[in-house]
RNA sequence: UCCCCAAUAGUUCAGUUGGUAGAACGGCGGACUGUUAAUCCGUAUGUCGCUGGUUCGAGUCCAGCUUGGGGAGCCA
């Protein structure tokens, strides 16, 4: 007798006429009373459910299988046998059901229902992951991560852990956590009365990180590749569906490269990670295609065999300026491209993702390369249909008189930036890197449109719940 | 933070000019069937988000608050 997954039993992986047992949970219970009843069992390990078939002559079958509704826990013990019924190609006809777990009060139990909205299945986050939906989801994200690894694995990158607690309050990517073990009932004050943070735990002030980007410059400019996979942390007051206070980034750093490497990286990245997903999980996309976003699949097949389009903003300006179409904010060059630009670039213009290159200096951070124009900086990002900007990155400046001078002009307090100088100071080279958001990534693979379904526990302003 | 919209059964929603609460799904009971989110019959759902106001009377109108959603800004 053998345990299997619910994956490997669907799939013809386990020899028919073997004695299996799986352990899942209950999605359907369907009666016979011909003598039979059906029980569609899921455990995570795919999205659709084995079916167990099991007859009214086993023991517990009035006591125990006819109590059996959506979320109880079971153990299903049988035959794996080709299926007499439409719909699956094998199925377990059993010989001994355990019950687990009951559900106490089936009537009331959040998940029972057949439809649920999406917003409702938030305020049940801990049983959510029960869902077709939420289930999905997961295992795509899950695919997403480790194909993440694996690219930049195969690639010969060093994956870097970078600290998620830093002193650094200048990276310039938004507000950041304070992390403190101060008592805020009873502040200690120095003479001026200021904050005493010399008494906190580190002596300083400390925040949770907004981006591992410096700290992997820094092993970039020893290990030559690297990149870091970890949560990120900003405290903006950001309402929206592509928003979320803790979330994940990716962040490679690449040593003796230029813009056109980090885009073509980017490129590469993607494609590769698209393709995980399309060969790994068919059964999960099929149903976000069903029933999320019908070009959730064909979208990614096509990117998968197309260049992007490189575009420097420079003439995305002009293409909006001569486009006809009116917008809220007016374009000309030297302003930031706001939602609406970008979404006329890349949904209607380009129809695909897009790599738009080298922005103006004043509204890119200080560490990006100054171009020879003295005008525009070595900044790019990847635009994508329907969700805005997935990727940011940038060359950065690795001239130490050009990055005191960009520091200077942006008021940047250097006191904390001495070991960011340092780089710059032994050994310089060209790098660069990009950071690409990861539920941004797994929101534009799945279709799912808000953010908050695609991380297990979203947190985001005045929600901290599970 | 700003703009717009919403809040009624476990869930998804309807509820007319203000007159005392309704459907579907899910639950429960039954019928029927190698069933496929089965089908058919029956059955119980409830602090109408909260507080106040107008009114003989408020789910319905008004104000404030709370929560949720969409859009914008910030960004990944």
């Amino acid at each position: 007798m053998s345990l299997a997954t619910v994956a490997d039993i669907i799939a013809g992986k386990v020899p028919q006429g073997e004695i299996t047992t799986v352990k899942g949970w209950v999605r359907t219970r369907r009666d016979s009373k011909a003598g039979i009843s059906f029980l569609a069992i899921y455990d995570g390990s795919g999205f659709d459910p084995v079916q167990a078939v099991i007859a009214n002559t086993l023991e517990n079958y009035n006591s125990d299988v006819l109590s059996l509704t959506a979320g109880c826990s079971v153990a299903v013990t049988g035959e794996v046998v080709a299926s007499q019924g439409k719909g699956q190609s094998f199925e377990i006809q059993a010989t001994k059901v355990e019950v687990i777990g009951l559900v106490e009060d089936p009537d009331t139990y959040p998940m029972a229902a057949k439809r649920h909205s999406i917003e409702f299945l938030r305020e049940v986050a801990h049983l959510r992951p029960r869902t077709n939906i939420i289930g999905a989801v997961a295992r795509v994200r899950n695919t997403l991560s480790q194909a993440i690894h694996r690219f930049y694995h195969e690639q010969g990158y060093i994956w870097v852990s970078t600290p998620l607690i830093t002193a650094s309050d200048c990276e310039g990517a938004g507000e950041m956590f304070r992390v403190s073990t101060l008592d805020n009932e009873n502040l200690p004050r120095t003479d001026a009365g200021n904050v005493d943070y010399d008494k906190d735990f580190f002596g300083k002030e400390t925040f949770l990180t907004v981006s591992g980007q410096l700290n992997a410059e820094a092993y970039a400019c020893a290990l030559g590749k690297v990149y870091t996979f970890g949560p990120t942390f900003r405290a903006e007051n950001s309402n929206t569906t592509r928003h979320l206070a803790e979330f994940w980034m990716v962040e490679p750093e690449i040593a003796f490269a230029d813009l056109s490497d980090a885009a073509d990286l980017a490129e590469a990245m993607l494609k590769y990670v698209f393709k995980a997903v399309l060969e790994e999980r068919p059964d999960d996309m099929a149903f976000f295609q069903q029933r999320v976003d019908k070009e959730c699949i064909s979208r990614l097949e096509q990117m998968v065999d197309s260049d992007f389009v490189r575009m420097d903003y420079t003439d995305a300006i002009t293409i909006l300026e001569n486009c006809g179409k009116k917008f809220e904010f007016p374009v000309s060059w030297g302003v930031d491209l706001s939602s609406e630009h970008e979404r006329y670039l890349a949904e209607e213009h380009v129809g695909a993702p897009v790599i738009l290159q080298n922005y103006p200096k004043d509204i890119k951070a200080f560490y990006m390369r100054m171009n020879e124009d003295g005008k525009t900086v070595a900044a790019m990002d990847v635009l994508a249909p329907g969700i805005g900007e997935i990727i940011g990155g940038a060359q950065r400046e690795e001239r130490l008189d050009m990055l005191d001078k960009r520091m200077e002009e942006m008021n940047i307090d250097v006191s904390h930036m001495e070991w960011y100088r340092d780089l710059r100071r032994y050994g310089t080279v060209p790098h660069a890197g990009f950071g690409l958001g990861f539920e941004r990534l797994v929101s534009y693979v799945t279709g799912v449109q808000n953010i908050r379904d695609v991380i297990p526990f979203p947190r985001a302003p005045r929600s901290a719940n599970f």
